[in-house]
DNA sequence: AGTGACGCCTGGGAGC
DNA sequence: TGCTCCCAGGCGTCAC
C-alpha cells in the first residue's frame, strides 16, 4: 500500500530509471488507468512521444515527471499501482495497463495496477508543481513544511486527529499504516480531538511522523501485501518494523498490553489498548 | 471552509 | 469443490 515511503522508493528508482531519457512510444492497454487524463488516450500517448524526461518529482503519494515540453507525466500509485523499469522483452504483466518504451531502445517503463485506484495523466506544469497538485499540501519532508503553521491547523481542526493525519490537504503523504504506526510512538489515539492537542504534543506528533517515515524509505518501504514494489520489483522491509499496524491481539512492543483493533473510515485503526488510551466519549 | 460519507476496483481468504 | 461475502484503502465528488 503506497504511502510516501514507498512512493518515495519509486520516485528514486525512476530517477536512476528513466530520467533524461527520451520517450519513443506510449501504449495505453486499459482506458480506466489514464481516466483522469479527460482527453483520452490518442491525446495521453502524442503529448508522450518524443519528449524527454527532465526528472523525477513528488509530493506527498502523488509523483510526477517534468518533460522538456513543459508539461508533467503525472501519476498515482493508489492502492496497487506499481511503475516498474524492466527489460522491453520482459514477460507482460498481470495487470500491465500502460508502457512506455524509450528511444535509446533501453529498459522501458510499465504501469502496473491490480485494482486500478491508481492512474496517469500528463499535466501542465510541473516545475516545481503541476498546478493540479495545488490542493495537495507540502508533505513533512518537504524542506518547506511549515511546522508551526501546521500545528495551527491541526488544533484549529474540529476532527479526530487521525482523520486530521490522513488530511491530504493539511499534511501529504499520510496513509493508514503511517498514521497508526505514528500515533503509536506518540502514544495518541486517534480519535483524540485535535483543537484540545496542545501545541507540544502536534510537535512531539510530526516530530514521530518524519521519523517513522524516514525509517520506512530507509528500509524500502513497506510490503504488506506484497503489491507495492519499487521500480526494480523490489519489495520492502519495513513491515517488519511494524509496531501496531496489522497486529491485533500481538503485544505492544512498549507496554506487552494487546493491540486492539478498531473500525475507523470503513477500515481498521491498530493502536494499543494502554499507551493509547481512548479519548471520553470517543 | 471545514467536515464526513460514499463509490470506485480486484483478488485473497474465510465461511458455508 | 465452488459459491458468496468480506476486506484492504486513497482520493475525487458531493451534501451539509
Amino acid at each position: 500500500m503506497p504511502e510516501l515511503p514507498e512512493v518515495e522508493v519509486v520516485r528514486l528508482g525512476l530517477e536512476r530509471g528513466v530520467v533524461g531519457r527520451t520517450i519513443r512510444e506510449v501504449s495505453v492497454g486499459r482506458a480506466r488507468s489514464i481516466r483522469r487524463h479527460l482527453e483520452g488516450a490518442g491525446d495521453f500517448t502524442s503529448r508522450l512521444a518524443g519528449r524527454t524526461v527532465l526528472a523525477a518529482s513528488r509530493r506527498g503519494k502523488y509523483l510526477w515527471l517534468p518533460l522538456d515540453s513543459g508539461e508533467a507525466l503525472t501519476g498515482h500509485l493508489g492502492m496497487s499501482g506499481q511503475l516498474l523499469v524492466v527489460p522491453a522483452d520482459s514477460p507482460l504483466q498481470k495487470h500491465l495497463h500502460v508502457r512506455l518504451e524509450f528511444a535509446d531502445g533501453g529498459r522501458e517503463l510499465r504501469f502496473v495496477d491490480q485494482r486500478t485506484f491508481g492512474g496517469l495523466l500528463v499535466v501542465p506544469g510541473g516545475d516545481p508543481v503541476p498546478p493540479l497538485l495545488d490542493h495537495i499540501a507540502r508533505d513533512p519532508l518537504d524542506p518547506q513544511f511549515d511546522d508551526e503553521d501546521f500545528v495551527a491547523r491541526v488544533r484549529r481542526r474540529r476532527t479526530g486527529i487521525k482523520r486530521a493525519l490522513l488530511d491530504q490537504s493539511l499534511i501529504s503523504g499520510i496513509g493508514n499504516i503511517y498514521a497508526d504506526e505514528s500515533l503509536w510512538r506518540a502514544g495518541l489515539h486517534g480519535a483524540r480531538p485535535t483543537d484540545v492537542l496542545t501545541k507540544p504534543a502536534v510537535r512531539r506528533l510530526l516530530a514521530h511522523v518524519r521519523a517513522v517515515l524516514g525509517e520506512a524509505i530507509a528500509q524500502g518501504g513497506t510490503s504488506f501485501d506484497a503489491l507495492y514494489v519499487s521500480t526494480e520489483g523490489v519489495s520492502g522491509l519495513f513491515e517488519r518494523s511494524l509496531a501496531v499496524y496489522g497486529r491485533e491481539d500481538q503485544p505492544c512492543p512498549r507496554c506487552g498490553a494487546p493491540i486492539r483493533r478498531e473500525a475507523f473510515m470503513n477500515r481498521s485503526s491498530f493502536s494499543c489498548a494502554r499507551c493509547q488510551p481512548r479519548p471520553r466519549g470517543g
